[in-house]
DNA sequence: CTCCAGGGTTTGC
DNA sequence: GCAAACCATGGA
């Protein structure tokens, strides 16, 4: 179905924005997977986009997924300084994914210390392995594994992913949500700092992965999260000031802009 | 070969 | 409380 887009939306600056690990952008299409579904999507030019899913599933799933409700124009125009206007500019037309909550907290464990290529080798890897293959008409994939299948893997199966150090991180993670100690949608209910705190109870989630799952997953958009870009960005352009709380609910969204835009522009 | 990657935990002071 | 050592692995 065709849907109307006039506020920012660039599919390959979604995809390679670094929030998301298995969307790929590929011949003018951008592919997406959430939990059992898959979509493709077009660009046709004039703000209009061909989505190839049905009326009922754009409003149900993809609608919240791609955060439409939000007007980013607005919030781009926003930035203060010189830094983050360049930044916003550049990155014009990054939205953040509302994406599974599991799926996001599994991957952003899996993302310290590893290079993005490299976290979605791993990330596909799991699916591959551990994740059910769903047919969608003639179209077929493997959804992120469930919390269940993962908690039951063996170690060495994990680590022929590519995990290292980060297998029992992620059974960790997926034994706490299985076995109901954990029940991610449901806190969705807590305020920012309860719902921080509940995430780094899980091992292998610290303050970065758990603004990370924050932010790209339970859509709180006041959470910055800083790793190694973003320090380097704070030292080198804010004298090791972070310049992105002040935006408040804005801030993950700059920060954002601001990976981006340094991922692109190497130091 | 060495160095680094969307960090976190453990240890030592 | 903070700083440093340590962690597996793939890619440049």
């Amino acid at each position: 179905m065709k849907i109307k887009i006039s506020d920012d939306f660039n599919l390959e600056k979604i995809i390679y924005s670094g929030q998301c690990f298995r969307p790929y952008y590929y011949d003018g299409i951008g592919r997406f997977t959430f939990q059992n579904h898959i979509l493709y999507v077009e660009f046709l030019g004039d703000c209009t986009y061909d989505f190839s899913c049905s009326k009922e599933e754009f409003e149900s799933i993809w609608s919240s997924y791609f955060d439409l409700d939000r007007d980013y124009a607005s919030i781009r125009k926003k930035a203060k300084d010189i830094f983050l206007k360049n930044a916003a500019s550049f990155s014009q037309g990054i939205r953040i994914l509302k994406q599974d909550k599991f799926e996001t907290l599994i991957s952003f464990i899996i993302s310290q210390r590893k290079s993005i290529p490299a976290i979605r080798g791993s990330v596909e890897k799991l699916c591959e392995m551990y994740g059910e293959k769903t047919t969608v008409g003639e179209d077929s994939f493997y959804a992120f594994p469930t919390p269940e299948a993962l908690a039951k893997a063996s170690d060495s199966d994990l680590a022929s992913c590519g995990l290292g150090y980060r297998v029992p991180y992620i059974l960790d993670a997926s034994i706490k949500v299985a076995s109901g100690e954990y029940n991610l949608e449901a806190l969705d209910n807590l305020s920012d700092d309860e719902l921080f705190s509940a995430l780094k109870e899980i091992k292998g989630v610290g303050d970065k992965v758990a603004n990370c799952v924050m932010l790209f997953a339970y859509a709180r958009t006041s959470r910055a999260p800083v790793d190694t870009w973003i320090q380097k960005i704070m030292d080198t352009y804010y004298s090791g000031n972070n310049p992105f709380p002040q935006y408040k609910d804005a801030a993950g969204i700059m920060q954002q802009y601001a990976f981006y835009y340094i991922q692109n522009h190497k130091i």
